[in-house]
RNA sequence: GGACAGUUGGCCGAGUGGUCGAAGGCGCUCGCCUGGAACGCGAGUAUGGGGCAACCCAUCGAGGGUUCGAAUCCCUCAUUGUCCA
């Protein structure tokens, strides 16, 4: 949630940056007029109940010296008529400002490039050349049809489309490839952290899926969702805490499973397993004192980065525009693997500063001397597991359709 | 699934209708004491919101109800423990 106190303080500037990330100027002057109302109607409760305590503490007074009642019973049943409509306004001027303020994005940081969709992005770096074929290299389902390694057709029949199943070295692969990203973040400083893959509606909240992106959430019978990433349990384990200054930073790394229901996706990457319904994925959270939030940052794009260098996979590092940041960044970068069979680089891990969005939201604090102040969360991935897969195929791929693995999977599959 | 018992501040723990945002203890902070420390003594020590401030509002697992007034009574839910199936 943006900081309502800076949109009262500052409103040009906030309003101006908002604007910058698609929200119109007439939602942000909406919400600046109902966050003054929602602070009238409080402030008018307030007085109205201040004067109903203090009739109440005159009426222990009065029983105890056995005096006549009735007279402040009456003044004190009028004011509770005023109370209970008080509290009826500030309630809706309350909901009023929950629904839009919840629905609004984080503003973007001066540095996030202008743009619209993701062709507008900026390129930071290349890392590792792609290798010469004197082939045509072939796309990943066909390499992993061939060598058996996930089966497409009965992922459908188990479950229904974007659903797959991966069977001998496509199973092995997934699990060493789990194993070795928990490792090299757990080498990193980061911890290691086994949590909850159904969440409730509070941990969605806190990080932003919710309200806002239901439909692209699985939700059970008991109002559990199945989480999209680990960064909604990872970041929620600290949701309406304070922390201790020197507690910070608090860095983590998860494995989860992720469920999407890629309702906005409809009839892309059908084939293959670049966009499923459940993939798995390598996490990395952060929960950061606000100075250190940018130093992580790049700690975790590193590590991210040279996760991938490690397994010998070329790619790149792209600066999100502001069309393409997601509801709660204040900063993305994306790394984008080299698939030579689609002859293209695609995402395989975000890496964002939400700053204090997610904090104010979840309520994440820490003491900072004797103020309670709002941490930074940090999240990426490192990395998503069925995309490293199969950047594996493509990028290892010989003519005949065999696979090598990278080196630095060996140990992990006894090779 | 059923029965019973819990859920109070950083922690332990008292509190069954008003002076309770909450005794007492531990811990922590500051001061005194000391060559320095321990001990001892004194003061302070929840969170959010509003106000320059005095101060005001809210919060005793969550939500609702009774009442002029609820940590305390009633209802629902969550959760923990123990026992039963």
């Amino acid at each position: 949630m943006i900081d309502l106190k800076l949109l009262q303080k500052d409103f040009e500037n906030v309003s101006k940056k908002l604007q910058r990330k698609g929200v119109s100027a007439e939602l942000i002057a909406e919400l600046k007029a109902k966050n003054e109302a929602l602070k009238e109607a409080k402030q008018a409760y307030e007085t109205l109940q201040a004067a109903q305590n203090a009739m109440s503490k005159e009426f222990g007074v009065y029983k105890r010296e056995g005096k006549d009642i009735s007279e402040l019973k009456a003044r004190v049943d009028e004011n509770k008529v005023k109370v209970a409509q008080a509290i009826e306004v500030q309630r809706q001027a309350q909901e009023a400002l929950e629904e839009l303020a919840m629905a609004i994005p984080n503003m973007p940081d001066d540095s996030v490039p202008d743009g619209e969709d993701e062709d507008d992005n900026v390129e930071l770096k290349k890392v590792l050349i792609p290798r010469e074929f004197d082939f045509t290299p072939k796309e990943h389902w066909e390499l992993a049809e061939q060598n058996g390694w996930i089966d497409f057709e009965r992922g459908v029949k188990l479950a229904t489309s974007r659903f797959s199943v991966g069977f001998g070295m496509g199973a092995r692969l997934e699990r060493a490839l789990i194993n070795f990203m928990l490792d090299f973040n757990r080498e990193r400083d980061f911890a290691e952290v086994s949590v909850p893959q159904l969440v409730n509606a509070d941990a969605l909240k806190g990080t932003g899926q919710l309200p806002k992106f239901e439909d692209d959430l699985y939700k059970t019978q008991d109002g559990l969702y199945l989480i999209p990433t680990a960064e909604v349990p990872v970041t929620n384990l600290y949701q309406d805490e304070i922390l201790k200054a020197e507690d910070l930073p608090q860095k983590m790394t998860a494995y989860t499973s992720c469920f999407r229901k890629e309702a906005g996706a409809a009839g892309r990457d059908t084939r293959g397993m670049i966009r499923q319904h459940q993939f798995h994925k390598v996490e990395l959270v952060a929960i950061t004192h606000p100075d250190e939030s940018e130093k992580i940052f790049d700690e975790m794009v590193a590590c991210a980065s040279d996760m991938l260098t490690a397994l010998e996979l070329p790619h790149r590092l792209v600066n999100l525009c502001t069309g393409d940041l997601g509801f709660g960044a204040a900063y993305t970068t994306d790394i984008e693997v080299w698939l030579p069979g689609q002859n293209t680089y695609r995402e395989i891990s975000s890496i964002s500063n939400t700053r204090e969005f997610q904090a104010r939201r979840a309520k994440i604090r820490f003491k900072n001397g004797k103020k309670n102040e709002f941490v930074h969360t940090l999240n990426g991935s490192s990395l998503a597991v069925g995309r490293t897969m199969v950047a594996i195929m493509e990028n290892f791929q010989n003519e005949d359709g065999t696979i090598d693995i990278p080196k630095v999977l060996h140990p992990y599959l006894g090779i």
